[in-house]
DNA sequence: CACACTCATCGACCGATGTCAATACGTTGT
DNA sequence: ACAACGTATTGACATCGGTCGATGAGTGTG
């Protein structure tokens, strides 16, 4: 996804705004975001030790079960918020970095140029 | 809402993500963005001349109905990203500049601070 | 006042989603 | 090979969320 889209910008010709697909793909990256749950997985990912986080850990401070927290890791996983990586019997995790950015971009209001 | 969170950074003391609460209130925005009509509408308000738009202007495009455009508009006004002024008998939209940089602000990876 | 018009709310329907217990899968160690 | 362990998948259930038609509330016009 490369929908470097105008939230707010000079009108991309045509007035036009985002169409039905670029707001589509948007949206799915952003519902990824709309749980606390994963939201506060990212976070724990993000602001672990070395940037990589085991799934074990994650399971009792997020306080749901085990099952529940591979669901949200594998849905973070596939919006490519999250990368995922098995080493042994363990899955490590760590933030996938140029996704944040983007959406980031997406979000930008004044792009300033004159 | 101030959770200026870290998302990925200087761990905060403690090690320490998002608690539940400031999790629950950054989902609950980015819950407003998960929806591709919603990002449609945000980004025709955005992009309007004049920054602003009236509702009666966003149905046909949206190609959605009346009431369910006036829903989807009454979601983000109450997640903060728009604000709604009536107008005798129309309704204007505009965006809510600081909420997208709060956003924006959230998904910073790089906090820079060395 | 009566009517037309714009928008919001209500009620209903139905697919999507978060959650857990149970189970299956793959890896490690004995 | 077998048992133990960490993780993913499955199935079931309750709730949430997007959608529309019908209706209600507020505003301007004749």
């Amino acid at each position: 996804m490369t929908t470097t889209l105008p939230i707010a910008c000079c009108p991309p010709r045509g007035g036009g705004a985002l169409d039905e697909d670029a707001a589509t793909d948007l949206a799915h990256v952003f519902k990824a975001l709309a749980d606390p749950a994963r939201v506060r997985l990212l976070s724990m990912v993000a602001t672990a030790p070395g940037g990589e986080a085991c799934a074990c850990d994650l399971v009792e401070p997020l306080g749901r079960s085990q099952p529940t927290v591979s669901h949200h890791l594998s849905l973070l996983v596939e919006a490519g918020l999250l990368e995922r990586e098995k080493r042994g019997r363990w899955a490590w995790y760590r933030i996938a970095p140029d996704r944040l950015a983007e959406l980031r971009a997406s979000l930008t209001t004044a792009p300033i140029r004159a």
